[in-house]
DNA sequence: GTCTATACTGAGATAGAC
DNA sequence: GTCTATCTCAGTATAGAC
């Protein structure tokens, strides 16, 4: 790998964390690289593919340790179907422990997530990770339709997603900053539930508890 | 209002539902509005401060019948707490119905949401309906600790808004599209759970703290 | 194969005449 | 209030030096 293509992704790894991705400008990057413009266009051919590479560098470890943790999981579970909760937790520590590390990334990474950007990088990325992911909530909830579940796991990258994106000071009540360990507990609480709800067989009637 | 300023505003928010923010130019708006470039500038400002009146005028109507309908629970409900599952349409259902009638403007609100943009327009806008919707939760679930619940509001928003945002054609299974109703049933459902979940006493591995 | 200098097109923003 | 003309800066493309 060239010098010169590494010290750019550096580069813009850190200002596209400070400032987004917008705001930044190639030139921005490559004046703070020390590097040539054009550079940039030779190494990836547009701020996009940068972006895309950038996100995949970093996303990597993240999907390698979701599914290292699955693989000692499923090892220590034998014949059984693992716990949901081990399963959440195998999925959101990852990302959680990364969020923790550079909160900016995270920041940025969620952003990206509602922008179309991050469609082709989730697929190709969270993609395996996910396919494993599905097979193993399958197993453990037997009794969920396909499509039901497919659906529960969309909410959860949402919660997910947003959790990581957002700060923490939410506009909604005060949260106030915490320990992601702690922040990991209570999403892995929320969804354990949401993913136990029974389907909504639900009519428009008047039930009151 | 400026018949020229208005013009702008309905045009606007074609371009940017059909293509998105960004692809689409302030030149484009003008030119396919029949006005000026420099008038989006004197009426608006910036392209952004386009943007920012654009949602704000679209989420009005969300959040008035959000309140309408909170209020008409509350009166049916008498002295008593509302059902969770008629809160969480009460909130829902108006921006399912909005996203139904506009779906790429849906997806435009919905990237909004994570960006810093957002966070005042969800302030300035949903504050005053999520203080009211917050208060009824406390009353729903008395028994769920201030923090807890603000962080499920959180993820609560989470899941909504990636929901609106992301194409239904997500990446992990295959979810299909599916009418707003069935969707709004579904995420009714799994939020319920998630609310109605025990708080995490989950002390697997207890290290930290 | 890498990197540089430089040009091109289109973007948002602005000044000032009317 | 509105328009024309213009400014600066963005991402991109290419020709050619090492």
């Amino acid at each position: 790998m060239s010098e010169t293509r590494l010290k750019i992704l550096d580069t813009a790894e850190r200002l596209f964390s400070e400032q987004g991705y917008a705001p930044v400008s190639l030139r921005h990057i490559t004046a703070a690289a020390g590097v040539n413009l054009a550079a940039i266009h030779y190494h990836f051919g547009s701020k996009e593919e940068l972006l895309y590479e950038l996100v995949m560098r970093k996303a990597a470890p993240v999907n390698e340790e979701r599914l290292a943790t699955l693989q000692r999981l499923r090892e220590a579970a034998g014949a059984n179907p693992l716990a949901l909760e081990d399963l959440l937790e195998a999925f959101l520590l990852p990302a959680i422990h990364t969020a923790e590390n550079s909160p900016a990334f995270a920041k940025l990474m969620g952003r990206l997530y509602g922008e179309g950007l991050m469609q082709e990088v989730a697929r190709k990325h969270f993609g395996p990770a996910a396919e494993r992911f599905l097979a193993e909530m399958r197993r453990t909830l037997p009794d969920l339709a396909e499509d039901e579940l497919s659906w529960r796991l969309h909410f959860m990258l949402g919660a997910m997603a947003y959790t990581l994106a957002i700060s923490p000071l939410g506009l909604l009540g005060r949260t106030g900053p915490e320990s992601p360990s702690r922040v990991a507990r209570r999403i892995v609480a929320f969804l354990s539930g949401g993913f136990r709800a029974p389907v909504a067989a639900r009519e428009k009637v008047e039930v009151s508890e």
